[in-house]
DNA sequence: CTGGCCATTGATAATGATTCTCATTATTTA
DNA sequence: TAAATAATGAGAATCATTATCAATGGCCAG
């Protein structure tokens, strides 16, 4: 995402635009999926060395609360964050190297919303990742 | 669970049995589900307060290591426990009072195979949460 | 432009869940 | 029963995350 994006993108949103902010956001931006905030915050300070840890855990919640930014939980002990993106997806994750695939089957969101709505629950979110060993890591423990 | 029945669930697992184990795991069963260790842990010491957070944790570790046990996590930022049950189901978590309800599809399960056999996964777990607002607070909302 | 106010920041302390350490105690084994 | 081994309790340590608070910065009124 070009800097300018960015700049549109916050104040849309009605967020102060500050240097940290700006550097923490396009750092994100660039850096793919499913980014945790301590590797994020070592790329960021190596682009501003005086940016804090709290203040990229600050700015993920204002991204995050605004709708900029998407939180993954992996069970792994921390969060992930990354881009929200128009398209939704669901994750496959390799146990063994922790690899992590994207994948998207229209049917299952559908029947998901059938039981939530049979359950009575208005559903405003869902989680649906699936855990085992890829391919690679399958053949290298033969 | 009766108390003969953890004696001899423990012995065919080969855990060593002693009374903290006993005790831990007849209250973890009792309890029903999704119960989270500190929880666990106060029950537990009301029937014998000499118990330690630690083992109580070691515990879980050790039933969950032999299958007596699953182990879960909601994003809540605390694993929750509860008796490994033969059927399998998943969770409808309400994000305001906390409730969860379980429900099962076999459909859904069925596609997920599909997926991961797709991408080449040998998939050995997963895990299916829908989150939102149960009617009752719905209503309350209002 | 310029002082001042309120939002933001950085450093660090605090928190909460979980795990580790190690001396003590219980269990098993010979 | 005695020695060897495993388990326990108390509290320290860890790890990710959040809160605190004084210092700083951006931005509007004059």
């Amino acid at each position: 995402m070009k800097t300018a994006n960015i700049e549109k993108t916050l104040h849309e949103k009605g967020i102060t635009p500050t240097m940290q902010r700006r550097i923490i956001a396009q750092t994100l931006f660039s850096m793919g999926k499913h980014v945790g905030a301590s590797e994020l915050y070592s790329i960021v300070r190596q682009k501003n060395p005086g940016i804090g840890f709290a203040t990229v855990y600050r700015t993920l919640q204002l991204l995050k609360e605004n709708g900029l930014v998407e939180q993954r939980d992996f069970g792994d002990g921390k969060k992930r964050y990354e881009r929200r993106d128009e398209t939704h997806h669901d994750h496959l994750v390799c146990i063994n190297c922790g690899k992590v695939e994207e994948f998207d089957v229209p049917v299952i969101e559908r029947l998901q919303e059938e039981v939530a709505r049979e359950k009575g629950f208005n559903m405003v979110d869902h989680r649906l990742e699936l855990y085992g060993y890829c391919k690679k890591c399958r053949e290298e423990k033969e």
